[in-house]
RNA sequence: GCCGGGGUGGCGGAAUCGGUAUACGCGCAGGACUUAAAAUCCUGUGGUCGAAUAGACCUUAUGGGUUCGAGUCCCAUCCCCGGCACCA
């Protein structure tokens, strides 16, 4: 009798792991441009001691595909690295009373080790660390790019300030508390007036501030336009697409100027729904409105005064949640709608925001609610200009009444008869050819604020003098903008790039943020010190940092050159890659020194050669913040010559959350799971089998304990069958047939990140195997092959000891489906169940045998019977559909 | 409110083109092995009625429709999840 043999998971996966770094296996030579396959992963920040079960899910998801198509022939490139500047990570080092610097030391040791243990396939002689000052010179280096485009600038902004954080946060990085999916808090303990509506901090759930500071932001409001239309060319889930759209959220309309009565003055709104403008009975302005007091009348301006003050100390998100009852008051004067002469009072509201469109709105009671609702309060007059699908014509008096959508004019003169579109058209252009208007395009995005009052990121290389700023001197002044030109809308005097990067962000004890609007740098003189690249004379560096998603903006242009020395110049020619449109003279002479080159972060070889990324994959929550600060990112820097392809993420697979018996992981559930735990009871392949095997890769996924032992079974079984089922020279009809039918619908699943299937019918397929008692070496050497990217280790430890293969099942060839196995006759058949004809079957064993079998539809039992009369059907045979395949 | 995606056993979840709904796993029950337990293996397991491993009826959120045939297609309703939201 054959010794057994037992499964020693801990020791099987140690030696794999081993082996694996030892040879190198999962370092491509990235020279080879052929086939190539750079499967992204999402870099982690490590805000924690370690990984959490969610990035064993997800990761573990990334490197099943990236195996997947290693066997399937790829030349697989797959990086991994750690986002380690920024907010998340120095929050973190200050909880644990560290510096971030001896904080990330420890953790990052722990999740590299921890990945390693997962038994993923990384490149670890090509890892990034962002907040490596090798790494983050780089990124000071784009900062420097932007400012030399002019797409940074500085500007005093109403920013949304982290009371907790002591920081400036960016839009996106403001959510509801369902959004965060945190409980909203106020920085001073007491309660949250109206938590549904609050705006948190996206970290740490403490309800934000509105202030007003001077700040660097980057003008991706430029590129607005580009952003959108790419979004057709991208292959990324349709909902992550939606929320770019939204998020950008461009709309046409027209800026209308209404001459003020008496006065020389005039008021601009923006509506993108001209067409109701006969019906237009008042305006409202915002109370941040430069002219609010100009167009206040002397006897209305006590009033004016205390409402505006009034409304300074409401929230802007408390101004404009939703069922707030409409305030508002009168400003004295009126605004003509030169279409009909009518006068229309301007009153000032807090529900009109200063940021969006011109400040102004022009109100249409009759089909706008928010309107309806204003004028109602005011006993404004209400006009109805738009018959809606229900036909009412009668006068407007209930809210019910109010149609925004569709319709007809009326009472609109030119414009009656008119569906509403069409109307629009007609009176913009009639707007635009009386000079009344004009057609402008309006965005939800905004610029991207890049300043942090922080100490953990890289400092924002550039330099104030005072003395060239009084004398109106400024990088611009010797240069010019290399792609848009805006630097006349925002004092640039006296900033000046670092020219010598990198700036070093120095090592301080006081790192943690006071909150008093600057950032810790800014107690150092050492550091700020320095001399004015222009005059020479003193001058002080930027004390704010970049914000994160800076640094995570460019990561992926990063990996491929790792350890490649990129400071030399390569002989390579961008010119094929320039743009078409026309370039300024700055910009050419910039390129020409790309091509003879100076320094870059990477290789122009190897990017040209191994970018874009061919798959990412990551988390949704970051629709609007990394993944289009990346796009944007990429966009400007193929602008400036240096990449060929403007979207760096041609595909992108959004996964979905792990949680844990039913509820949200969270330590104060004390249901956070450490990978760690799983993988030293069960081991990593169960680990990962269980994971990949709890759902759809895209859903919510519910880690449960009892699930995982299962999988040690199964592994367990398997190993058996390797091991120990007696071998055959002619494997049965079932199992062929089955592995046949595993092979491809694998092949299938598995590019479609469907790996729950997947792993159900290797399942199936162990099971029909051991129900048949005994195994061929032909079938194991397969199995050995389709269980490989899910657990890799088994895998390879039954490819090399028990089949004897001597190269790694990695580099084993995917099995293909093979039509040898299939009979060619071809039958007719009559289905019965139960007893009952049930149709026509005709199964075409030619081909395909297992998805050709065709349903022939036969409109009832009577007509089967006609055809077997006819003798149409050739075989009537019962067939539990089950075995049909067999049964052929 | 608008725009997406869903609702299938005790649980996680399967089900190509409309063709025996509940694959695979968990859990549960019974059995084998064992002095016993664990581990392992075998069998059963949607519901109701039923002594039944006989049989019948019901069943994919709810109600209707199309079809020989519907989890799947169409219409309506309810509920859940995600995104956006006084955006002019």
């Amino acid at each position: 009798m054959e010794k057994k043999r037992t499964y020693n998971n801990k020791q099987v996966e140690k030696k794999w792991q081993e082996r694996w770094l030892k040879g190198k296996i999962y370092s491509p030579n990235l020279s080879v441009p052929d086939k190539k396959f750079y499967n992204l992963y999402m870099f982690p920040y490590p805000s924690a001691e370690g990984l959490h079960a969610g990035h064993a899910f997800s990761s573990t998801g990334s490197d099943v595909y990236g195996r997947f198509q290693r066997m399937v022939g790829w030349n697989v490139f797959q990086p991994i690295g750690y986002d380690s500047f920024g907010i998340h990570s120095e929050n973190y080092a200050i909880k644990v009373g560290e510096t971030p610097q001896t904080m990330l030391k420890r953790t990052t040791n722990h999740y590299e080790r921890q990945f390693k243990s997962l038994g993923h396939g990384y490149d670890w002689t090509r890892t990034v660390t962002t907040s490596d000052v090798d790494y983050y010179r780089w990124t000071q280096w784009l900062f420097v790019e932007m400012f030399k485009s002019d797409l940074a600038y500085r500007k005093k902004v109403e920013v949304n300030f982290c009371p907790s954080c002591k920081t400036v946060l960016a839009d996106e990085q403001v959510m509801t508390p369902a959004q965060a999916m945190k409980e909203p808090k106020n920085f001073d303990g007491s309660p949250v007036a109206e938590p549904d509506n609050a705006r948190i901090c996206e970290r740490c759930g403490t309800v934000v501030e509105k202030r007003d500071l001077e700040q660097w932001l980057f003008r991706i409001t430029d590129y607005a336009d580009r952003l959108l239309a790419n979004l057709a060319k991208i292959d990324w889930p349709a909902k992550i697409k939606l929320a770019q759209k939204n998020w950008i959220g461009r709309k046409e309309g027209i800026e209308i100027k209404y001459p003020i009565l008496n006065s020389q003055f005039s008021i601009a709104v923006w509506t993108s729904r001209p067409d109701t403008n006969f019906g237009a009975t008042f305006i409202v302005i915002s109370p941040e409105h430069p002219d609010a007091l100009k167009l206040t009348n002397s006897d209305h301006r006590k009033e004016i005064e205390d409402y505006i003050k009034v409304s300074k100390n409401i929230s802007k998100y408390q101004r404009i949640a939703e069922g707030r009852e409409k305030t508002g008051a009168f400003t004295g004067s009126y605004a003509v709608n030169q279409l009909n002469g009518y006068k229309m009072p301007i009153f000032i509201a807090d529900f009109v925001l200063m940021d969006v469109g011109t400040g102004a709105v022009v109100g249409v009671p009759g089909h706008d609610i928010r309107d309806f609702q204003f004028a109602r309060k005011f006993k404004i007059e209400i006009k109805r200009v738009v018959i809606g699908t229900d036909g009412d014509e009668s006068e407007i008096a209930e809210e019910a009444q109010v149609q925004e959508e569709e319709g007809k004019m009326v009472n609109s003169e030119f414009l009656n008869g008119l569906d509403i579109h069409r109307a629009t058209v007609k009176m913009m252009d009639y707007l635009e050819d009386r000079g009344w208007g004009k057609r402008t395009t309006s965005y939800h995005l905004r610029d991207w604020l890049i300043s942090r009052q922080r100490y953990w990121g890289p400092p924002i290389p550039m330099i104030y003098c005072e003395f060239c700023a009084k004398r109106e001197i400024s990088y611009f002044t010797k240069h010019k903008p290399l792609i848009t030109n805006h630097h006349d809308d925002w004092s640039s005097f006296g900033w000046f790039p670092e020219e010598n990067l990198p700036v070093e962000l120095p090592v301080i004890q006081d790192y943690k943020p006071e909150g008093t609007g600057r950032g810790p740098l800014a107690n150092h003189p050492e550091f700020y010190r320095t001399k004015c690249p222009h005059c020479g004379g003193e001058a002080r560096r930027e004390t704010d940092v970049s914000d994160t998603f800076l640094d995570s903006s460019w990561y992926f242009l990063r990996y491929p050159s790792v350890g490649l020395d990129v400071s030399h110049s390569e002989s390579s020619d961008l010119r094929t890659s320039w743009p078409d449109r026309s370039l300024s003279s700055a910009l050419q002479r910039h390129q020409t020194q790309i091509t003879n080159h100076q320094s870059l972060p990477w290789s122009q070889e190897v990017t040209r050669n191994w970018l874009p990324v061919d798959l990412y994959f990551g988390g949704a929550e970051h629709s609007v913040l990394h993944l289009m600060y990346a796009r944007f990112v990429t966009m400007v820097l193929k602008d400036l010559g240096y990449l060929s392809f403007e979207e760096p993420f041609p595909t992108f697979y959004a996964h979905g959350l792990l949680i844990k018996d039913g509820a949200k992981m969270s330590k104060s559930r004390g249901n956070v799971i450490n990978p760690d735990h799983y993988i030293e009871k069960f081991g990593a392949d169960a680990l990962r089998l269980y994971l990949m095997f709890l759902g759809p890769m895209d859903a919510k996924s519910d880690f449960r304990d009892s699930g995982i032992e299962g999988m040690r079974k199964f592994l367990n079984r398997l190993w058996e069958t390797f091991v120990n089922l007696p071998r055959t020279k002619h494997e049965s009809v079932e199992v062929l047939s089955k592995l046949h039918k595993t092979v491809k619908k694998l092949t299938k699943d598995i590019s479609e990140f469907k790996y729950n299937t997947s792993i159900a019918a290797i399942m199936e397929l162990v099971n029909s195997i051991r129900n048949a008692g005994r195994v061929s070496g032909a079938t194991l050497n397969v199995l050995a092959l389709l269980v490989a990217p899910f657990a890799p280790h088994l895998a390879e430890e039954v490819w090399v000891e028990v089949l004897n293969k001597k190269y790694s099942v990695h580099k084993a060839t995917w099995p293909s489906y093979d039509e040898k196995y299939l009979s060619t006759d071809s039958v007719l058949v009559a289905v019965q169940v139960n007893g009952k004809l049930r149709g026509q079957v005709a199964v075409k064993l030619d081909k395909a045998a297992d998805e050709s079998y065709v349903v022939a539809l036969a409109k009832s039992d009577q007509k089967i019977s006609n055809w077997l009369a006819k003798g149409k059907i050739k075989k009537q045979i019962y067939v539990p559909s089950k075995i049909l395949n067999f049964v052929i």
